[in-house]
RNA sequence: UCCGGCGUAGCUCAAUGGUAGAGCGUCUGGCUGUUAACCAGAAUGUUACAGGUUCGAGCCCUGUCGCCGGAGCCA
């Protein structure tokens, strides 16, 4: 149709610096108001969503503009000027429109969806404001923390993908056929970081990680991305301030630059702000100490009461939700009042399901006993305590790792922390000094069952030139799931794995 | 693997064991500087699958499959 070259090509973002001015915009047709005399265009082109006017003294753009369908791709012309009646102060009056591809009926509606049609449709769903909000925030979460690490002279190791098995955990391992042979997809580049640590001081890894776990929640993938620095020379307090500093830092700077995606998302920007050193701190022992005391069961048990309260609230919320939408005689009202009753049936299966095991996980809180590992519920119920992520450290060796360090004044305790997003989000980090004595690593194996031969080149590192060190493990998806505030971890990796799926 | 829930039009959901429906979307027409536009009309179904009970099954029973949530395990 027209001739869309000869003026240059502006994002919609910055429309408003440009009112005056004869732009090109590329993108997509995200809505339309259309008929009679003018039609408006709502485009997005990935940074942000700009009304177009067509008006029919303008024959060929009006028939083009009449014709399009929800996300066909087009190129318009036209002078921007300033519209109080438009969304965002400004709009573009059409001059000529190509149209790229008039596309089929589109399924995802600008209504409410499932989530099992909308992960179905991931590679589409992708385009909806919301899943763009997130897909920029992860992005910044991963060039903050890359910053941090560069900042602070780290180098970046890439660890491998295909690993040899190594005789722990091995259900929760991902096997492929490597010539013939079995081997393994990674959960972890510690022990390679480790080797690397020792040639280069400071070092981190960022990549996915893959864990056969048959989890089906909505804190599991098995495929996910993971942050891991390892420094030589470094005591557990140097690694617990590292894993506070990258935190704050990731906070501040999702903070920073993604106020508008926040408020799309509907997440307090407080809660971030709230994300400042120091970040309060407790041993396992006083964490047991705090799951069996009275003061968890009088919280436990008002929080039951006011879960209760809110039940029945939703309830009667719903009730007039489900006769207004009964009732409406407007489609998009009625339309409305669905969406409103979905989403208060969604609150009280939460709220029902809350009740039903919060007895449970507060008996299991009441009678945790000394030497086991936290759960998820215990998790829950610490984080639940603080308005900023907590550590936790010194856990009982036997519930730990082999190579963690043992605590020298205390040898029923290793050197570790976990540190756990508030408002029950939980862990995010798990951390730990190494043990670099080798005669105390051994023994460590053998009281885990594993066999030293089998870790032979791990075991060098504590030959030549063995140091102190230590570091710690992020998910990336964990911290996104909080910081954004969601239910769920699958939305923020842009094509989940779970148990589940693996399509698209 | 175990426990619980769900499966009806492209989507979101209705339908005492008794004629399968609504809104959105799609298509057609009208109208308007519109803001999830509006008005009128049309098309759209192997009620997940396979058996069973019944005069009669979307609904009850059995099995299978799929999805969701939880437990164990975990970032």
């Amino acid at each position: 149709m027209g001739e869309t070259t000869g003026c240059p090509s502006a994002d919609i973002r910055e429309l408003i610096r440009h009112i005056g001015a004869r732009v090109t915009l590329r993108g997509w047709l995200y809505g339309k108001r259309a008929g009679g005399k003018v039609v408006f265009l709502v485009v997005r082109d990935g940074t942000g969503l700009a009304q177009c006017v067509v008006e029919a003294s303008n024959a060929a753009a009006f028939a083009a503009a009449e014709d399009l369908s929800q996300e066909s791709s087009l190129t318009l012309t036209g002078t921007v000027r300033a519209e109080a009646r438009a969304p965002g102060g400004a709009e573009v009056a059409v001059e000529t429109l190509d149209v790229l591809q008039r596309a089929e009926a589109y399924p995802i509606g600008r209504k409410a969806h499932g989530a099992d049609f909308l992960f179905s449709h991931r590679h589409l769903w992708l385009r909806a404001p919301r899943q763009t909000a997130l897909l920029r925030i992860r992005h910044t979460v991963v060039q903050a923390v890359r910053a941090f690490f560069d900042e602070r002279g780290f180098t970046l190791i890439d660890t491998p993908i295909l690993v040899p098995g190594v005789g722990e955990d091995r259900q929760s391992l991902f096997t492929v056929d490597y010539f013939g042979a079995p081997i393994y997809l990674t959960q972890t580049g510690q022990l390679y970081l480790e080797s690397a640590c020792l040639a280069l001081g400071k070092v981190y890894s960022f990549g996915p990680t893959f864990r056969a776990e048959k989890s089906k929640t909505r804190r599991h993938l098995t495929e996910f991305w993971m942050v891991e620095p390892e420094i030589a020379f470094a005591e557990l307090e140097e690694v617990m301030a590292l894993a506070e500093g990258m935190v704050t830092a990731v906070a501040a700077a999702v903070l920073a630059r993604h106020r508008d995606d926040l408020a799309a998302l509907g997440r307090d920007a407080a809660a971030l702000a709230r994300i400042v050193a120091p970040f309060p701190r407790l041993t396992y022992s006083e964490a047991v100490d705090i799951l069996r005391g009275p003061e968890t069961r009088a919280r436990m048990e008002s929080g039951m009461s006011d879960s209760r309260t809110q039940l029945q609230a939703r309830m009667d919320e719903l009730k007039v939700a489900e006769a207004e939408a009964a009732a409406a005689r407007k489609g998009w009202k009625q339309e409305q009042a669905e969406t409103r009753a979905r989403e208060l049936r969604e609150t009280v299966q939460e709220l029902e399901r809350e009740l039903r095991v919060a007895p449970e996980h507060l008996a299991l809180a009441q009678s945790f006993e000394w030497g086991k590992d936290l759960g998820g519920s215990d998790e829950t119920i610490l984080s639940r305590r603080f308005d900023r992520p907590v550590f936790v450290t010194e856990y009982p060796r036997e519930a730990k790792a082999f190579y963690m360090k043992v605590k020298p004044e205390d040898p029923r305790v290793v050197c570790n922390f976990d540190l756990l997003a508030p408002e029950g989000y939980g862990e995010i980090i798990g951390g730990s000094q190494r043990e670099e004595r080798l005669p105390v690593l051994l023994e460590a194996m053998r009281a885990k069952g594993l066999r030293p031969e089998d870790y032979d080149w791990y075991l060098d590192l504590r030959r030549y030139g063995s140091v102190p060190h230590g570091g710690f493990g992020l998910g990336i998806e964990r911290v996104l799931t909080w910081l954004c505030g969601l239910q769920h971890v699958r939305e923020t990796i842009p094509f989940p794995r779970t148990m589940g799926r693996v399509q698209p």
